[in-house]
DNA sequence: AATGAATGAGGTTTCATTCAT
DNA sequence: AATGAATGAAACCTCATTCAT
């Protein structure tokens, strides 16, 4: 019971959206969202300057669809096969952070164009607001957990520290991927986790340190007294 | 002495110079860079359009102006009254972030706009990168000697460790000051520099937590063993 | 047969751009190049100002088209339906002279504005000089024979004889027809080929004049000797 | 009797009318009128841009002044020593082409400047006509003497050929000295002149052709049948 | 006389969007 | 659905000229 008639229209529809999507996308990678002209779009996905607006209604909404496609990849990895999902806190930690670092790696023109949209779009900045929270709430929530499993510094503002550390391995990708500091992925991964951990205080091993002298300034603490977390933690 | 009949000729400039220039800064923190026009910041100055040129051969120019008095405003404070500086690691890590902070609220619309324009202004981009370069590059000294005197984590490799940092700090602000995500100042700083000590492992009192439970992935690590670091520490 | 779709919206197009270029060509002609404004071209072609930007990129371009067309017109007439041609020089010249004024005569205005331009556009001075060139170099290949034929004075450099000659009718033309001496077209005509042609030496009939008086310097030559040369010549 | 107070003040503003005459022509033969800019002749002149103004009102006015200056030495040197001055033609016809072509060398930057303000500028068209028609004229009764004295073709109207012969001297400069075109000066006056001289129906030595064959068209001519004239002419 | 800051008219150009075909 | 010509708002920048000092 399908609509015989319009299905090869709504194919070639279909089909030519599609082209203005992958044309937009590499359009906008390629000369960043201000640069980037609805007629560019238009010639590189080899229609008419006029059959844009077909699809589209301006430069914003295709962006936006294609930033949404975007989002979604880089919040679904986060989630697992499940069962092969690591239990304790650092394995999942730095599989987050790897699978982060990967899928801006593996879209970081058009990450580094969000970026820029995000900086005189409301539309887009919120879209971008909420992404974010969705990694800081979640990451908020197991800071919590933990805090209450006791393996986590029982001090930090979960969503503060979550807040902070969110934005450090997205802000790391940031200088690392767009702006074209140079790092090696691994070390970059295992540094952030490590930190992130450690950060929470949670140690993660080989963290072989001399105490400071005697006599310093606290921070917001009163009777400091951490114990090694983290894998093969003593006892 | 000198210059008695020139001086009120040249202060005459002077004076339009520097009211152009605040009314830059105004135009610029409420329509950031794109939308900025000049002409509105003539206006706002009180002079007419064609006087901006005479002091600025473009947008560009006058923004660069504001972003480098920023920027060496921003750095300044780094560097606060020699002996008055607090000798212990945590304390000058929280008297950093604490005037990064303050720095970045006292500009923050400025520091918005300077985003906006890092996205797609050559020049700005390597200001911005050649700015953070420098806290980088302390912050990363710093802990290459704190980890040769045993006090911080000795697998962290420095440069990446103190870009990721800096970028939680830098970011932090981003989205608390510009994208206005709500926070307290008091409990950001002290959250900020508790991060950033004991992702250094260094201790900084207070942080009790249990160890995980046993068998848990390792990050790079092999032999972990960190002693507590900052205040009443040892013992 | 073909191109049954598209032409009639092609067309639409190529009527525009015929537009524009009639309608640059009449400000041209009556403002001058550089009081021309585009603005005027697509108000006189009863289109909006930006449309005249999708077929020309600046009043320069348009210009070069419309010169380029006049200089092919003021090209051609020289190359007459090949049997028609008259053989003799005297006719050859006298035919180049007329077809030059006549050309010239139709195109004054728009002559006018060509010379302006090319006081101060590099390329439209190069195109000047190249169609020069052309009129310069057949009207020396002609001298070089004659003299070879005997016809024409030897003494005489073809290149600097021809330059000279092309430049008397050239700006002849130009004080007549765009600076507005007045002359009448057939004694202009008939009295610029009798120069052109005394001056190489060749008598164009009815030159009834006494030797100068004896002993005055010479210019150049030496054993002078002059035949005439021309109709009813010799006897 | 002299205003001894306003001497000194008189002299230094003559000073400062003389540097900025200076500056003008300098910068009037570097730029071109059209894109001369008054700050830059200010400039030059190593005054400020306002007093330009004290001097002249714009720059129409000091281009004025200078291309008056111009014109009266071009027009002077056909003026020698008066018994100096050569009787026959054709060394009047040299002198006056040569002293033309070294003027000219010696001013052709801002000959081409005249050039180019004469192309809209009313004013500077009328001066340029009138310079013009002191040659023009002065050349066409030496014509018509020369006519009524029978060494010179009768048939010729002595306007017309004036207007022709002196077009083809003076455009002959402009593009040999303007255009860039290369010429000999020695090979170019002496051609010139052969060529005016022959032109108007004196030969000028040397000059052995043979007569073309019989039976071409005539150029306005009936009778034709010219004597030699020039250099030893007769017998 | 000299200064140089201030003025503002005026033309250029771009490109997102519309719309008739 | 597709086309692509047409639109026109909007912002830029220059520089001759004025004028208060």
């Amino acid at each position: 019971m399908t609509d015989s008639s319009a299905s090869p229209v709504r194919n070639r529809g279909e089909k030519t959206r599609a082209k203005l999507l992958r044309a937009a996308r590499t359009v906008f990678e390629r000369d960043g969202f201000i640069e980037a002209r609805i007629s560019d779009i238009a010639k590189s996905a080899g229609v008419s300057h006029g059959t844009f607006y077909t699809y589209f209604s301006s430069k914003e909404e295709i962006f936006r669809e294609l930033v949404t496609e975007l989002q979604s990849e880089l919040a679904r990895p986060h989630e697992p096969p499940a069962e092969s999902r690591p239990s304790d806190p650092v394995s999942r930690i730095d599989a987050g952070n790897r699978a982060y670092l990967e899928g801006y790696r593996r879209n970081a023109k058009l990450m580094a164009t969000l970026e820029q949209v995000s900086t005189f779009n409301d539309e887009m900045r919120e879209l971008r607001k909420s992404t974010r929270g969705l990694f800081v709430e979640r990451s908020a929530r197991s800071i919590r957990r933990w805090q209450e499993q006791g393996v986590a510094d029982p001090q930090l503002d979960p969503r503060v520290a979550s807040s902070a550390l969110c934005n450090m391995v997205d802000r790391f990708a940031y200088v690392w991927l767009v702006l074209g500091e140079e790092f090696d992925f691994d070390v970059a991964a295992t540094t952030l986790t490590r930190l992130w951990c450690q950060a929470l205080g949670m140690s993660v091993g080989d963290a072989e340190v001399r105490p400071l002298p005697k006599g310093r300034a606290r921070v917001g603490g009163r009777t400091p007294r951490t114990r090694r977390v983290g894998a093969e933690s003593s006892g």
